[in-house]
RNA sequence: GCCGGAGUAGCUCAGUCGGUUAGAGCAGCGGAAUCAUAAUCCGCGUGUCGGGGGUUCGAGUCCCUCCUCCGGCACCA
C-alpha cells in the first residue's frame, strides 16, 4: 500500500501566503500520518513557472522570465523549509524532464486522437500578445494593462477534445461518490459537467514561454496542461534512477476551491486521453478569510502572516492553529488575536503546561523514572482506540476533526491528574503503588497524544518525545510503551508571551 | 436565471441512519487545588435549532415554501 500526496504546484507570480502554506500543511500532516503508518508515502509540491502573467512581470521588470522564475521558485522552496514540511520532491515546470515527459504524455494524446487543430477567436491584445475574456475587457474595448484598443483575431490553435469525455467523466463520478471531498464540492462538480462540456484550446501560437508543442514547434501547450502534468512528471525524475511510476494513481490531490475545475474535470480527462487513471481521490478546501469573513488582502491590512508567526511562534503553532481554527474543507476566519488566543490556551497551557507537571512529577515523586507497573484501566479504555479512531478520520482528510479528538485526550489528561492528584498520594508512604501507577499512566496518556501529534507539530512533539526516551515513534497503543526508562528535563514547549521560536 | 452550500447558546462551531431533558470550545460569573509555563480542575446556559406549512407516535435531522448570506455556471493563472 502506496500513499502519493500532491498540492497543487503554485503559480510564481505571486509571492508566497498564507493560502499556500495552509494546503501545504495540509498535505504535510497527511504525509506524516502514513508515514508513520509504515505506508510508502511520496509527497510532492512545487511550482507552475510558464505562462503569459510570467512574461509581463518579467518585462516590467526588465528581466527575462528565467530570471524572474528562479528567484521566485527559490522563495516558494524556502518556504516548505520554513513550514517543516517533508515533501519528497519539489518540482518546478521549467525543469527539463518535466518539460520532455510533458511532451511525451501530450504526444501520446495527439497520437490517440484527442487534439484537433482549430481556431480561437477574440479579442486581442497586440501588447499582451495575448486574448483576452470577456471580464478582462477595460471600458472603451481596451486592454486593461496597456489601455490599447482590443482587435478582433483568429488564431491558430489546437484544441483538446474534452467533449469526447463527457461519458466517462460522468461514469468515474457515479462509480466513485468520493472522488472529489468534500460532498458540496463533488456536487459543483458534477452539475459543471451536465451542463455539457465543451472542447478546450491546448496551445497557444503567440507565446514562448512555454513547452513547445511537438508536432507544432511554433506553438507552445497551455499552461494549464503543462501544469497538470506536474503530478505525473514528477514520478519519472524525481529519484534518478528509480522510476516511481508505480506510484500512480496518486492517493490523494489536496486543492484550494478556486482550481477545483481544472482538477476534477479537465485532469482526469486528459490523463484518461493519455491512458492513464484519474487519481483515487481529490480534497477541495475552503478559503481562509480575515476577520468579519472578508477576503484577506494586503490593503486591508487583515493578512495573517506566516512568516511572522513562524518567527515568533514557531512553525508548529502555526500548523495547529490553521487546523484548530478553520474546519478543513470549508472556509474560516483566522485572526493574530486567534492565533495568540489558542496558542496561550492550548499550546502553552493545556498540552504544554501538561507535558511540564508531568515530567516535574516523574522528576520529584519518581527520581525521574517512568514507573514499569500497570496503567490505569479507565484511561487505558478511553486511550486505546484513538490511533484507530484517527485513521478512520485520516483517511477520509478530515484534518480537523482528528485534530479535535486528540485535543480532548490532552483535556482528559490535566483531568486525570487532577483526579487522582499525585502530590497528595506523594505524602503518603502507603499509596506508593497507587502513584507509580498514577505517574506510568499519565506517562503513557502523554506519549500517546504526542505521537498522535507528531503529523501535526514534526518539531515539538520530537523534543517531548526525546525528553520522555521514546526512540520509538509508532502509534503503538495505549500501555504498549515498556516502560522503566529514565525521563529528562525540558524547557517549556511553548513558552508564553511572545517567544522566539525555539 | 439555473445549480449547489450555509443559516443551531454572546462568539466559533458539532450534531452520523429522524427517537430519551439539543452538545463542545471560547468569553463571563462562582469555587477547589498547588505537581506545573498563576498553567489546571469543578460548577453555572429558560437557545422560537432563519420564518411559515406539511409528513410522522415523534423532526435541528425528511418534504414544500419564503427570507438572508455565500459559491459555481465553460478556457483567469
Amino acid at each position: 500500500m502506496s500513499f502519493y500526496i500532491t498540492t497543487p504546484i503554485y503559480y510564481v507570480n505571486a509571492a508566497p501566503h498564507l493560502g499556500h502554506a495552509y494546503t501545504s500543511i495540509a498535505a504535510d500532516v497527511l504525509a506524516r500520518h502514513h508515514r508513520a503508518r509504515g505506508e510508502e508515502t511520496f509527497f510532492l509540491t512545487g511550482t507552475d513557472e510558464h505562462g503569459e502573467p510570467v512574461t509581463v512581470a518579467a518585462a516590467a521588470e526588465g528581466v527575462s522570465p528565467q530570471e524572474l522564475v528562479d528567484r521566485n521558485a527559490e522563495r516558494f522552496r524556502a518556504l516548505t523549509g520554513m513550514l517543516e514540511l517533508s515533501n519528497d520532491f519539489f518540482i518546478r515546470t521549467t525543469d527539463p524532464e518535466h518539460k520532455r515527459l510533458v511532451q511525451e504524455f501530450l504526444q501520446r494524446v495527439h497520437d490517440n486522437g484527442y487534439v484537433y487543430e482549430g481556431f480561437y477567436e477574440g479579442w486581442y491584445c497586440p501588447q499582451c500578445a495575448d486574448f483576452k475574456t470577456a471580464t478582462e475587457i477595460a471600458e472603451g474595448n481596451r486592454c486593461p494593462i496597456h489601455l490599447i484598443e482590443l482587435t478582433r483575431e483568429r488564431e491558430e490553435t489546437w484544441f483538446f477534445r474534452l467533449s469526447a469525455f463527457q461519458e466517462p467523466l460522468e461514469r468515474l463520478y457515479a462509480e466513485r461518490p468520493d472522488f472529489v471531498m468534500p460532498a458540496h464540492a463533488f456536487n459543483e462538480t458534477r452539475s459543471f459537467v451536465a451542463q455539457g462540456l465543451v472542447d478546450i484550446s491546448l496551445s497557444r501560437a503567440a507565446l514562448s514561454w512555454g513547452v513547445t508543442v511537438p508536432w507544432e514547434p511554433g506553438h507552445v501547450f497551455y499552461v494549464w496542461f503543462d501544469a497538470l502534468l506536474n503530478y505525473v512528471t514528477a514520478l519519472g525524475y524525481a529519484r534518478p534512477g528509480e522510476s516511481l511510476e508505480r506510484l500512480w494513481p496518486a492517493q490523494l490531490q489536496i486543492i484550494g476551491k478556486d482550481i477545483s475545475k481544472f482538477h476534477a474535470v479537465y485532469w482526469p480527462a486528459l490523463l484518461m486521453a493519455g491512458g492513464l487513471e484519474p487519481p483515487r481521490q481529490l480534497f477541495v478546501h475552503g478559503f481562509l478569510l480575515g476577520p468579519d469573513d472578508a477576503k484577506m488582502s494586503k490593503s486591508r491590512g487583515n493578512v495573517l502572516d506566516p512568516f511572522a508567526i513562524i518567527e515568533s511562534h514557531g512553525a508548529d503553532a502555526l500548523r495547529h492553529y490553521l487546523f484548530r481554527e478553520v474546519t478543513f474543507g470549508q472556509d474560516g476566519a483566522v485572526s493574530q488575536e486567534g492565533f495568540q488566543a489558542r496558542y496561550d490556551a492550548e499550546l502553552a497551557n493545556e498540552y504544554g503546561n501538561l507535558a511540564s507537571r508531568t515530567l516535574n512529577m516523574l522528576e520529584r515523586y519518581s527520581d525521574g523514572i517512568v514507573p514499569a507497573v500497570e496503567t490505569d484501566a479507565a484511561l487505558r479504555a478511553e486511550f486505546s482506540p484513538l490511533f484507530e479512531r484517527l485513521d478512520d478520520l485520516l483517511s477520509r482528510a478530515e484534518l480537523s476533526a482528528a485534530l479535535e479528538e486528540i485535543w480532548q485526550h490532552v483535556r482528559r489528561l490535566n483531568r486525570y491528574v487532577e483526579e487522582n492528584a499525585p502530590w497528595a498520594l506523594a505524602k503518603d508512604a502507603a499509596r506508593a503503588d497507587e502513584l507509580a501507577a498514577v505517574l506510568a499512566s499519565l506517562a503513557e496518556g502523554l506519549r500517546v497524544v504526542t505521537v498522535a501529534l507528531l503529523p501535526y507539530m514534526p518539531s515539538k512533539t520530537a523534543k517531548l518525545l526525546d525528553a520522555l526516551d521514546c526512540g520509538e515513534r509508532t502509534t503503538r497503543a495505549f500501555a504498549a510503551q515498556g516502560w522503566g526508562t529514565r525521563v529528562s528535563a525540558l524547557a517549556p514547549l511553548f513558552p508564553k508571551g511572545s517567544p522566539a521560536a525555539a
